[in-house]
DNA sequence: CTGTATCGTGAACATCGTTCACAGTCAACG
DNA sequence: CGTTGACTGTGAACGATGTTCACGATACAG
């Protein structure tokens, strides 16, 4: 038998001497599942395929494993999610230069966790139904709160404020794309027919539909991401100035 | 063999003679199979037990059948969910005052979206992956979009606000109850552990989760939705001032 | 009365998550 | 050096899921 600290080169099962590196397929087998690869494994079948492309059996023949096997490492798939999302959540980037006004770090971080969301499509969909408490979830809620409370909240609306943005970034990232609607308005053909099928109501039953339809169901993401987010700071701004105003009336 | 227009007492299948009225159990069978009942069943197992808790099998034993048969009805799963939908979308009333503020029939709309799809535990996952485009998604975006568009805002800022306001009520109402977090969170017992937990944290890492951790992983949830749909509101209304200041310059 | 379209039936297929007894491997201990 | 015991992958199975298909039984039209 082949001993794990050999050289991979010589790992080839005795088939064909190829001059090109062997692909790294069953290196060593035994001994070397672990916990890490399992979660890192899932996470790139996510990142290629979708949430829904993730099932036990897949990811155990990826790893050339028998199904079993995986349960050795993880308790079930529930807690095979729980590892993979703080995963995803470790590659937003925590940094923020916190000399920049509080709205622009806060802007920042949604759009660089709406960012690392959508490259793993379906994780939207998961974070909602449970809520992190893994350590790179914990350095988020600490990156989105600082500047928050820097800014001057009291306590209490700096939850809710942070709830509202964490809240509004996750909904969004979890409409897609690639769900369903976002694939079906995608291409062109199918956008122009539903604008037509919207002209084609009837206007006394829905006047502000025929309107402005076109402009609802159009393949605008970034700017309706970054225009709510605006109007959603405007609003906690807009809150902060009246609070501040009756706490202290001078001038 | 028993006819459909016989007396219903008489359809005991020959078993026991019981006194009180026979349950409802295989009324009459054959022939009374509709799209109808079949989603009227499915709305009232998502109800009561969630939308997890919907398979095929078992809505078929429910009304008495056979799985298969559901398929001359419905052309697979994912169109039973369509239906669902508009289904659900029926319950949330219409109606607005319009004499009222906008802001207040916006609010209004959302409030009864929001409870609507609560009632119906895990039915905003589902409207999140598509964009209903039935009868009744139809009239409650009329009904989202006409005081918008009355208060003077152009078609774009339009579409953008209803996107806005439809997808953060969505949002909300995905996030519980009862998805795993605020199950979790719902007892006094765990919510303490947490509490403790987070005031564990080592502070110079997390300053401000450590400072404001209680206050946001409390139970408010209504708190936190007027909260943030005021807030929005806000944003909006602020926007909409900034625009009409900067058209019309005149005072 | 006869045909035909409709609709529920029964059985099967493929896939899924999960469990179990077993066997091979590795490290430690006597 | 040998035995023990924990660890970990194997193979097979169980139960549940969505979906399909040929088959009959029924209701309605001619």
């Amino acid at each position: 038998m082949i001993k794990p600290a050999e050289a991979p080169a010589a790992v080839g099962a005795g088939s064909h001497p190829l001059w090109f590196t062997p692909p790294v397929v069953d290196q060593d087998r035994r001994r070397t599942l672990t916990r890490e690869r399992v979660v890192a494994e899932a996470l790139t079948v996510i990142a290629a395929h979708g949430v829904e492309a993730l099932s036990m059996r897949a990811l155990a023949t990826r790893l050339g494993v028998v199904p079993a096997a995986l349960y050795r490492h993880v308790r079930n798939k529930e807690q095979l999610y729980d590892l993979v999302l703080d995963g995803v959540l470790a590659e937003v980037d925590d940094q923020l230069d916190h000399t920049l006004a509080w709205t622009e770090q806060v802007k920042i971080l949604a759009h660089r966790l709406r960012t690392v969301l959508e490259t793993h499509p379906g994780i939207a969909a998961l974070l909602k139904t449970r809520d992190p408490l893994g350590p790179h979830a914990l350095a988020l809620a600490e990156a989105f709160l600082a500047p928050l409370h820097a800014a001057g909240l009291p306590a209490r609306e700096t939850g809710l404020a942070f709830s509202l943005l964490y809240d509004y970034t996750l909904g969004f990232a979890l409409s897609g794309p690639s769900s369903i609607n976002e694939l079906r308005v995608r291409d062109a053909a199918t956008r122009s027919r539903l604008h037509a099928f919207l002209r084609s109501l009837p206007s006394d039953r829905f006047p502000a539909l025929v309107a402005l339809g076109e402009q609802i169901w159009v393949d605008n993401r970034d700017e309706r991401f970054t225009a709510g987010l605006d109007t959603l700071i405007d609003g906690l701004q807009a809150e902060r100035r009246r609070r501040q105003r009756s706490h202290q009336p001078k001038r």
